[in-house]
DNA sequence: CGCCCGTTTGATTTCATTCAACGCGTGTGG
DNA sequence: CCACACGCGTTGAATGAAATCAAACGGGCG
C-alpha cells in the first residue's frame, strides 16, 4: 500500500482505485497487506479456528462454504491422486487466504503444517460484507493474484531438473517469507512435505541439502534450521535460476 | 452463469452477487464465460491486436500497462531463466485473460503459439470501466481463480510423474479445451513447447508419444494430430492420475 | 532440387528413485 | 530407570528413467 493511503476517498471509490493499484505500477508489494480496518471487518464475521499440527482444515470434496484467513502458523494445500501420491500445491503463510478458487466443492485439501490460527468466514456472511465494502472484493482479487504468482513460481521450481536447484529455489522462497535471523532460514515443515512440494523423494531432498552443505553454500544447524554459509553465492545461484 | 441471470438487480449490486456465485455452490462452470455485453464493454476500450505465430505479446520487465483478452488462437506465457532455460507456465485459450497478477512490470513473457487475435486493454482505461461496472471486477476475480486452478493442475502434472503420465495428462487437458473431432485431439503447439510445459526434453516427449502409441492408447496421425485409439483406457488412465 | 526446421531414433551418461538399513530423539510402558 | 517402539532424518547400493549427445529422417518452401 505504498501510495494507496488515507488521503484517498473511501468506500466504493476505493474499489476502483485499488484495481488500478493492482494493475498499474503503483502497487509494488508482493503481498496485499490487510489494513487494521479490513482485519477487523473480516474478523467480525468470522470465528477464530485453532488447529494443531497435522489437523485438516478442509478436505477435497467438502461442500465449499468457508473462506479462511491465516493468522499464525503454516498451512499446506495438497491434492491426493488415486494412486496414493500426495502433491503439495502450496504452503500458505500468515495473511494468506485459503480456500480460494474452487467451485462448489473444495478442489483440494488443506492441513496444518504447524499449530495455527485462522479466521473462518462463512461465504454467506462474506456476501453481506462484500456488498457493504466493495474494496474487500478487490482484496480478494489481490490475494488470488498472489496465489497465482506463487503457483507459477512453484511450476518453475518443478521444471528445474536437478534436486539441488529445486531445493535452492525452495530455500530462497522460504528466506523471503519466514523471518528468522539474517543469514539463517528456519524450515517449518519436515522433509516429507518439502519432497511433496518439490516433486522429489525424501531421500533426494536430504541428499540435496547435504550436497549444498558440501558445496559450502549452506550450513545445516539442524534439520529444521539452516544458515546461509555463503550469502553471495546463495543469492547468485538463486537469481541465476530465475 | 447458471443462475446469475437477468432476473437479478443490475449494476453495483451484481458485483456482490457474483462474488457469491464464485464462492458458493452456484457457480459451477470452470470458465467464467463472458456475456455479450461484457465483451462489448471490454472491446470498446481496447483495440484488436493480431499476432503471427512466434511474436511476443509482452516481455518480462516491460512496464505493465495492458491487459489482454484472448479472442482466437493460442498464447503461451513463459519465464526465461538466466541459464537459458525456458519454462512454459501456461497455455492460454480463447476467452482467457493474459497479463494478470503482475506488479508494475510483467513478471513473465507471453508469445503467440499460433496466429492469434486479442483485445488489448490499457489499464488506465480499464480503471474507468471498472468504476462504472463493478461486476467486471468480479469477472477479473473469476478469471484469476481459473488461472490459479490451471496453474495448480500444471503443478500436479509436473510432480512425481513419468514422462508418459505427464503427456497423458497434457493430452487430457488439450482434449477438454480444443474442439477437434470426437476421439481426436489436435495439438496446436510443437514438441518443444510441450517439453517446456511438462519439464521434459523434446526427446522424452517424442518417446512418450510413441510409447503411448505402442501401448495402443493413441494413434499418431501426424505430429500435430493424434487419435484416441482406446478411449476407455485413455480416460481411465487420465482419471487415475487425479 | 536442396535447404531448413521440427521430429524422431539411437547410444551413452547422469541422476533420482527405490529398497534397505541405521542413527537419533521422544514418548510410553514395564 | 531402562527397554522399546515410533517418527523422522540420513546413508548406502542397485535399479531405472530421462537427459544428453549425436545423427538420421521428413515435410515445407525457396
Amino acid at each position: 500500500m505504498n501510495r494507496a493511503d488515507p488521503s484517498l476517498p473511501a468506500a466504493g471509490f476505493a474499489g476502483a482505485l485499488r484495481v488500478v493499484s493492482l494493475l498499474g505500477p503503483t502497487y509494488r508489494r508482493w503481498s496485499a497487506q490487510l489494513t487494521e480496518h479490513e482485519k477487523a471487518r473480516l474478523g467480525a464475521i468470522g470465528e477464530e479456528v485453532r488447529l494443531r499440527k497435522g489437523q485438516l482444515l478442509y478436505q477435497k470434496g467438502d461442500p465449499y462454504d468457508h473462506l479462511f484467513l491465516l493468522v499464525r502458523g503454516i498451512l499446506k494445500t495438497f491434492s491426493l491422486s488415486r494412486d496414493g501420491r500426495c502433491t503439495i500445491l502450496a504452503f500458505l503463510f500468515p495473511e494468506d487466504l485459503a480456500g480460494l478458487g474452487e467451485e462448489g466443492l473444495y478442489a483440494n485439501a488443506a492441513e496444518a503444517v504447524t499449530d495455527l490460527v485462522a479466521i473462518r468466514m462463512p461465504t454467506r456472511a462474506l456476501e453481506n460484507v462484500l456488498r457493504a465494502e466493495a474494496h474487500l472484493e478487490m482484496l480478494l482479487l489481490c490475494k488470488a493474484c498472489n496465489e497465482l504468482r506463487a503457483s507459477q513460481q512453484h511450476a518453475i521450481m518443478l521444471s528445474h531438473r536437478s534436486a539441488r536447484e529445486r531445493v535452492m529455489l525452495f530455500l530462497h522462497l522460504l528466506a523471503r517469507r519466514t523471518a528468522a535471523g539474517p543469514g539463517t532460514i528456519d524450515i517449518p515443515m519436515g522433509r516429507a512435505d518439502i519432497a511433496g512440494y518439490l516433486g522429489l523423494s525424501v531421500e533426494a531432498v536430504s541428499r540435496a541439502f547435504h550436497a549444498l552443505e558440501q558445496d559450502g553454500v549452506l550450513a545445516l544447524r539442524s534439520p529444521r534450521k539452516v544458515a546461509i554459509a555463503d550469502p553471495v553465492r546463495f543469492h547468485a545461484i538463486a537469481d541465476e535460476l530465475d
